[in-house]
DNA sequence: ACAGAAAAGTGCGCGCCCGCAAATTTGCGC
DNA sequence: GCGCAAATTTGCGGGCGCGCACTTTTCTGT
């Protein structure tokens, strides 16, 4: 219960600071205001957040651990690793859909919440990496790690092109106008890592049927 | 001339940074003192560097980004791209030797140091995406970036991984007593990626004799 | 139900980060 | 050398991040 309480107040702050940066811009949300749109104090918005960019981009990256794992379970075993990751991960950045476009239209226009909006690709770091040890047969959780680190490098690089061409491409409309599909794009740019994976999956095999 | 006084006083700044962090403690250096032991102002020293960690660890770093470029440039066209970008990399951590010995010594005891530590390895991306472009033929730079990227990732576990053993290994006599080599480390943390180096060059050779 | 422990929330204070606009320094053509 | 333009430095001011000690809430065992 006290777990419980504790996700909902960390859920108020970051709906809060994105409700009211979407409201104002963020440059005229104070943390003061957050942390009163929560009802807590400002001692303790910074118990949860280390930064207003971080609160506001929380409020659509909260759960993508979670989602991670969850898309990564829902492959059978049967399916090659490289593309049960790779297909996980497009998973994230198709299913998305209406409720935060504006929310996504605000952090990629904002250079400081683009960035903060990039950092939080880490996060996937534990959940994959747990995943790909689970198919390499947890006999090397060091290589499962390496490979997860390499794959969310690589997601960082596709979001980091993708903001860099839709920077410009954002018309008056308000509307993203991507050249090119990101799940499309993001592919391409996880396709060099393929070899690497499918390399470590053989050797577990290898190591299973020695 | 003007770019010549920049590094300068960015140099000064980190040094007297470094070096009054190892008389007193990082804890007990204000910004005003580094500022004035550098002969600037707290605001210019601002405008090099976002805080004390950085400026401390930059001693160290420095010209990480043009010493990987180097290694890389070194390597000749004929050893094989995996090889290369490994042995470029483990050259970095292979050369330090005495001078900074006592600073590594610091910034692997303190925390928010080996968290700024670990945060310069993403500087090696650029000179990497460069060096590995060079190797591929120029003919897909985004490949290029994803690998480098990639590398910079496993470098980080690797550097993780050794601050975290080490860190329960700094016995009463003030020296780190790491469980192997870093370098060891190293190649073996990097191994995972040479499948996807070997391919990108497999295929870069393929396009230039089709 | 109650006492004590453990954890979350809070007020205070210090120092740091950084935008802004003015002052100073540097570079360049004459 | 001189003056102008560009770049760098600086002071100021506001807001933020966080350690610390303390209060309040929640959990646990009896």
């Amino acid at each position: 219960m006290r777990e419980q309480k504790k996700q909902a107040t960390r859920e108020a702050l970051s709906a809060a600071a994105l409700r009211l940066a979407l409201e104002r811009g963020p440059d005229n949300v104070r943390v003061d205001d957050i942390a009163e749109a929560a009802g807590v104090s400002t001692r303790t918005y910074n118990n949860y957040f280390s930064s207003r960019e971080q609160a506001i981009v929380a409020a659509v990256t909260g759960e993508r651990e979670t989602r991670v794992a969850a898309a990564m379970a829902d492959r059978p075993d049967g399916v090659g690793l490289a593309t049960a990751v790779i297909e996980a991960i497009v998973d994230q950045y198709t299913a998305p859909g209406e409720p935060g476009r504006d929310a996504l239209l605000l952090i990629t226009t904002r250079p400081a919440l683009r960035e903060a909006y990039v950092d939080t690709i880490g996060a996937i770091e534990h959940p994959l990496t747990d995943a790909i040890a689970g198919h390499l047969g947890d006999t090397d959780p060091h290589t499962a790690r390496v490979l997860a680190a390499s794959v969310a490098a690589a997601v960082r690089v596709a979001l980091e092109r993708w903001l860099r061409t839709t920077a410009t491409s954002v018309t008056a409309g308000g509307l993203v106008v991507p050249s090119g599909s990101f799940p499309d794009l993001l592919r391409t740019t996880l396709a060099p890592l393929a070899p690497a994976l499918d390399a470590a999956e053989q050797q577990a095999h290898r190591r299973r049927h020695p």
